[in-house]
Parts: C-alpha cells; structure tokens; sequence
DNA sequence: AGCACGCCGACT
DNA sequence: GTCGGCGTGCTC
C-alpha cells in the first residue's frame, strides 16, 4: 500500500504530494487526512495524507509512523482545502494549516495537549485484607485503604509518604482521567419570549433547515438578532445537528459567549484569540468528538470540525474581521457558503449595516432579505446631532465641542455613563485643510490621496494619479493644509482635565493586549466603575452597556479619508454601530458627530438613521467607478530587494495581463503599494477589476506559477481584497 | 524549508 | 593543501 503526502513546508515549489510506502504495521490504522511522520532528503518531517492507494512503481521511502491517529482532517475539511487553493492561489499545505489550532499544526511537533487529573484507585487483586491485617500500626495506610474501598481519591489530595508504600506493595493503583480546561454549567432556562419580528425572522429561517438558502438578517441595533441565534440554537440542538456563529473579535465574544454559556452551559465550544494552545486544544477535540452541538469563535472558528452541520450564523458580517490578510487571504462568508452547500443547510449574515455587496445581492434576490426595524422593549433610537468642527476650530476647540463638553457634563450629573469613540489613524498619511476640513481625492478613483515626502506629491494607489503638494487649500485657500491625528491618550488627558472627578478607562489595542484585560474593562464598565469609556472601533460593536446614554464621535473625519473606496461604507456602518450603544435600555439616548465636513452625505446618512438611501448613495459611485459589488477585484502585489527588478517584473506581468483579459476587464497600475517599503522590500501594485474573466484568473494563476522558482521576485495576490 | 553538493578565496 | 563562504538544486 501506497499513500500520497503532502508535506509540512508551505513553498510554493514543494505545493505537490509525495508518495510513500505505507509499511505492513501501519495499513490497519492510517487513514486519509492523518499526520505522519516521514523521512524528507536527509531530514525528516511531518506531512497529512491525502489519499491511499495499493500500485505504484516509483521509488519511495517508508512512512515512519502515524502522529495522531484521534484527531484528523475529514473528508469535508480535506475537500475544503482544495477548494481554497484553487480561489485565494495559496499552497495546499497552507490551506489545511490554517485550519488546524496551533496545537494541532503539521509542524508542530509537542505531543500532547491533554490535561489529565491522577486518581488513585485501591488493586482489586491485591489481597487487602490481608495487608490490612499485617499492618495494624501503619494508621495513615490504613486510613487511606478505608476511604479508597467506596471511590476514587485524587493523588494530590493524599500524603505521598504513605501512598509511596502502598504502591510498592501493590496495594493501590494509579488511573487517569483527562479533562477539559474550560468547563461550564447553564444556569438560565430558555423561556425567552420572542417580538413579533423576532418570531417571523426565526421561523422563516427555520423553515429553510435542511436546505442551502443564505439569508440576510438586516436589523437595526438593538433590534435583537443574537435571541433569534439562540432560539436557532435551540432548534439545531432538538435535531442534535452543529451550529457555527462567527463573531468578528473578542470585544464582542466575551459579552455575547457569556449569554451562550448561561443558556447552553457545557454544550458550547468557543473559539478565538485569547484562548491559550491548550484551551483551543481542548475546545477543538469537544467539537471533534461530537461532543457540543455549538460553537461560538472569530475567523477560523469557521473551520471547526464539525460533522452534522445545520446552520452557520455570521454575525456583523460587514466587519472586515473575517477576511484575512496574510496567506491564505480567505474570507469566512466565503469558507461558510461553501460548507453549507456541502451539507445542504442555511447560513445567515446578520447586520445592522449589511456590507453592499451582501445587499446587493438581497436586493437581486439571490439572499433572502429579513429585515427587522424595531428595537426590543422600549428602547427608543438614539438623537443624533453633528457638530461642524470647523466653527469649534476657530474657537480653539481642537478635540471636544462645546456642546460635547455640557452633554458629557450633564451626563456625569446623571450618573450615567459616556463613551466617547476615537479613530485610528491608518498607516498612510494623508492631508486635510485644518480649516475646512478639505480633503485631496482622486478624481478617477475617488480615494483619498496618500502624501509622498520624498517627492512632495500625492498619490493615488489605485491609479497612480499624482499632484504636486503645494500647501495651500484649493477650496478655501488658506495655507492650513496638514496632517493631525488624535490619539486616544491625548483625548483621555483632556477628558481628566476637563473632568477631574470622572471615572475615566481606556480601552484600545495597548490597553486590552494582556490575556483577560478585555473583560476586566467590559465588566468594569457592567458594574458602573468607570463614567467615561475613551476608545476605538474596538469599542463600537456588539456591546451592549444600559447605563451608556450619550456617545461621542470624535474624528469623524479621520475614518472618511481612509484612501479605499470602501472609506464612505465603512464609515457609515462604524458610526450606525457605534451611535447604536446609545440606549440600550429605556433611558433616552444621544449621540454627538463631531466632523469637518457636516455636509458629508455619510454624515447626513448616519444623522437620519437611514441604512437604504446610504447604500443607494454609495451604489451609484461604485457603478459609476466600476467598484464591487459591479465588478470584482484582485490586488497583485510584486515583492522585490532589488527596486529596479521590481518595477521591471510589475510592468512586465501588468503586459500580460492586459494581453490576456475580457474587453471590459480593467488593470490598474503598477503604482507603489500603500506601504511602498517594507522590510526593505519594494513592493509595486496591480489592481484588476473584472466582471466574468476566466482568461485572465487562468493567467493569473500562470503568472503565480512561473515565479515559484524566483528567489528574486515574490508574488503576492489578494482575491476579493478588503484593502490595499 | 533544509540540507548536500560544489566551486572559489584566505588561512593553519 | 584545507576550511568555509553561500549559490544551486533536489527532496517521494
């Protein structure tokens, strides 16, 4: 017997099986799907079977031996794999790594993650009386032996000098019994009454299990689509099928995991960043072992090992989360609609702001659209006013409005709680007129332009259009043409001055780093310790706080002129979400937009609350622009040391390209990458928007081909790129 | 990726 | 004469 593997390396040039000879020991227990250890040149390594078969007459090595014979790849996984390869252009081997937890990786060479409790049972053959009756004086023993004759004790809890005896005498035998780190108990009933809205949205979803229909579940925030989760839920657990929900990260998880525990206890298994190796370990063999009917994670909780599939429910599906961005560059809608059409059952994408390709495709019909306006119990929808910083500038009111400054004021009188939302800066620079906010774009791509200081231009990274600096606003003509940025330590040292007995937390990438510092925070904020909570997007999603009331937008500005065509999108559904955490409960809620450009159709947008007219506006310019959802994108990225090889190779495959591509099928560039340099490698850009173009996909991946055995020159391609 | 092989320059 | 630099090529 023969089998074919795929080894550890994730190389380009090693992206093929190798057949070995299965040895005669080995044939009753390997299986497609396992790791096994094998001899590679003159080292050996690790490496996943993919098929078994009994002729070959190559020359081959011997398998060494099978690594774990428990826990292995199934068919469906195996199948996936394939077929991520084949639409990100990653290596085989790569597309089942990132399945696996860390502790399971192919490379990986520690043996095991079980943890396992040692109790000490007494030897049933043992003739025990008969010790007991020549070892009257040992009363420790003695003692032992008596609470040992009705259950097992555990070694810890026993005195080893004792114990150590009683094994030389064979009186007493060590088992073992592993266990799970993470282990819960529901302490809730699920009686749960559901709104009339919640009601029709979980039964139509209902009546399509057992078929391949992909649901969008547009509801406000607020409007309770986490219950209607549960009530699923509750119904996948009756035909004692699996459930997956992907959450977008941990900020959400905690809140959201807490309210699965309560209800479903030991039946969840989650799965995110913060677990160690151990606990990912732990939580993967549950669901491998069938032994949890849901499971609860971020991105790569889509590759749970599930068998019995029923539902995938993505929440917040408009959250860039669930693309990744280094290889492979997949995204986990995608990864989900492929299971659930390999095992014929529903997904549905929930959002208060549906991305508008999901949209899109509602309104086409190809989704089936639920849509739920209202919120749950009496919460009212938040007041939203915009403050135009550009009067608040003159009054030298850099960061906090005057109206800002009393709302918060009136707020900490009240005893009710503010958060206050801050915008990462992005890692291009771009430059804003200081007085009126005015913004350089493009005028062929509609992206914020990226200054360049070494030759003190802007640049498109899309198109490649540039335009000499020269300082001065074209629109108001004042020379306050610069580039600010605020962050969130500048903001929370004003907010402490101007309020010196408010009870101020920070919570952004350096606050929340430390294992469980999430939590803390969120659950300081539950227990009312903090008035006034400063952070970034990190803090606009899912959570759910009653006593917060008022909300305030910083910079809004800074998220607009993020140089992507998805800056306005992102933009609006950053500022619904965020606004969204204003009254939860039945105290009236308030938000306040602080931004340059009040004008701002996303602004108006947000300000009316109107999901629908924000997406017709932003349709138009993607039609007119030819953006998603009207065309696809690919961004192919060329990696070099060497500067002049890089530019040379990136005009050369742009060539290519646009000699082997569909008449309307566009290729940008090359330009520079938004991170031209990075690690000392030149990295130029090519950007592809195409509608139905197998020509140039099947070129693409020959372009990828031909330089596998270019030490020079990397190539990188991003299908369906989030960002540039 | 990792290792052997191989072909040049500077040392005990 | 030999040690060791890393460029090239191959691994079932």
């Amino acid at each position: 017997m023969y089998a074919n593997i795929l080894i550890q390396y994730k190389i380009k040039s090693l992206d093929h099986t190798f057949t070995y000879h299965i040895p005669d020991n080995l044939i009753s227990d390997i299986d497609v799907g396992m790791k096994v250890y094998v001899p590679f040149g003159s080292s050996k390594i690790n490496g996943i079977v993919l098929d078994i078969f009994d002729k070959y007459d190559g020359e081959t090595k011997d398998i060494i031996c099978i690594i774990s014979k428990d826990l292995k790849l199934n068919k469906e996984l195996l199948e996936l794999g394939k077929y991520i390869k084949d639409k990100y252009l990653c290596t085989l081997i790569s597309a089942y790594q990132t399945m696996l937890p860390s502790s399971l990786k192919v490379n990986n060479r520690k043996e095991s993650y079980e943890l396992r409790k040692t109790y000490i049972i007494l030897n049933k053959e043992a003739n025990i009386d008969e010790y007991i009756n020549n070892n009257k004086r040992a009363k420790k023993q003695l003692e032992i032996i008596e609470s040992l004759k009705d259950n097992k004790i555990e070694k810890k809890e026993l005195s080893s000098s004792s114990l150590n005896i009683l094994f030389k005498n064979n009186i007493v035998k060590e088992e073992y019994e592993s266990y799970y780190r993470i282990n819960k108990n529901n302490s809730i009933k699920d009686d749960y009454k559901l709104t009339d809205e919640q009601e029709k949205a979980y039964k139509t979803i209902k009546d399509t299990f057992n078929t391949n229909k992909i649901h969008l579940l547009h509801g406000i925030t607020g409007s309770g689509k986490t219950e209607v989760y549960m009530h699923l839920c509750k119904d996948i657990i009756k035909e004692d099928k699996r459930v997956i929900i992907l959450v977008p990260e941990i900020s959400l998880t905690t809140q959201l995991i807490n309210r699965f525990y309560d209800r479903y206890g030991n039946d969840v298994a989650i799965f995110h960043s913060e677990l160690s190796d151990g606990e990912k370990y732990d939580e993967y063999k549950k669901i491998y072992n069938g032994e949890v009917h849901i499971v609860v994670g971020t991105r790569s909780a889509i590759f749970a090992p599930v068998n019995n599939l029923g539902l995938i429910i993505i929440d917040e599906e408009h959250t860039s989360s669930y693309k990744q961005e280094n290889n492979p560059r997949y995204n986990a809608i995608d990864i989900a609609k492929w299971r659930c059409e390999y095992n014929n059952c529903p997904l549905v994408l929930g959002s208060a702001t549906p991305t508008l390709e999901s949209m899109a495709r509602a309104q086409k019909g190809v989704y089936n659209l639920i849509t739920m306006n209202k919120r749950v119990g009496d919460a009212k929808l938040p007041v939203i006013t915009v403050i135009n910083m550009q009067e608040e500038y003159r009054k030298r009111n850099m960061i906090l409005s005057d109206d800002l400054k009393i709302a918060i004021d009136n707020r900490l009188k009240n005893k009710e709680q503010i958060m206050l939302l801050l915008n990462r800066r992005g890692y291009s620079t771009f430059v804003t007129c200081e007085s009126c906010g005015y913004t350089y774009k493009c005028p062929h791509c509609d992206i914020t332009l990226t200054y360049h200081k070494t030759s003190n231009n802007m640049r498109c990274h899309y198109c490649g259009y540039t335009v000499m600096f020269d300082g001065i606003c074209p629109e108001c003509k004042n020379k306050s043409i610069n580039s600010f940025g605020l962050g969130t330590e500048k903001v929370e040292n004003l907010v402490k001055e101007l309020f010196p007995s408010a009870r101020v937390v920070r919570m952004d990438r350096d606050t929340t780093t430390k294992k469980g510092s999430h939590e803390k925070i969120i659950k300081g904020i539950e227990n009312l310790e903090y008035d006034i909570i400063i952070g970034t997007q990190m803090i606009s999603k899912g959570l759910d706080f009653p006593r917060v009331t008022l909300v305030g937008i910083v910079n809004a500005d800074e998220s607009l002129n993020i140089p992507d065509f998805r800056s306005g999108e992102n933009t609006y559904a950053l500022l619904s979400q965020v606004s969204g955490r204003a009254g939860r409960a039945n105290l009236q809620g308030e938000v306040i937009i602080q931004t340059f450009n009040p004008d701002n159709k996303t602004i108006i947008n947000v300000k009316n609350n109107n999901y629908l007219s924000n997406y017709e506006y932003e349709m138009n310019i993607r039609k007119l622009l030819k953006y998603p959802p009207y065309y696809y994108l690919i961004g192919l990225k060329v990696i070099s040391k060497d500067y002049d090889k890089a530019s040379k190779e990136a005009n050369k495959i742009i060539n290519i390209l646009k000699n082997n591509k569909e008449d309307n099928t566009i290729v940008l560039g090359p330009t520079t990458a938004s991170q031209f340099k990075l690690n000392n490698l030149y990295r130029f850009q090519i950007i592809i928007k195409y509608k139905k173009d197998n020509k140039i996909l099947n070129i693409l991946k020959e372009i990828d081909y031909n330089y596998i055995n270019d030490k020079d020159i990397y190539i990188e391609i991003d299908v369906d790129p989030i960002r540039f």
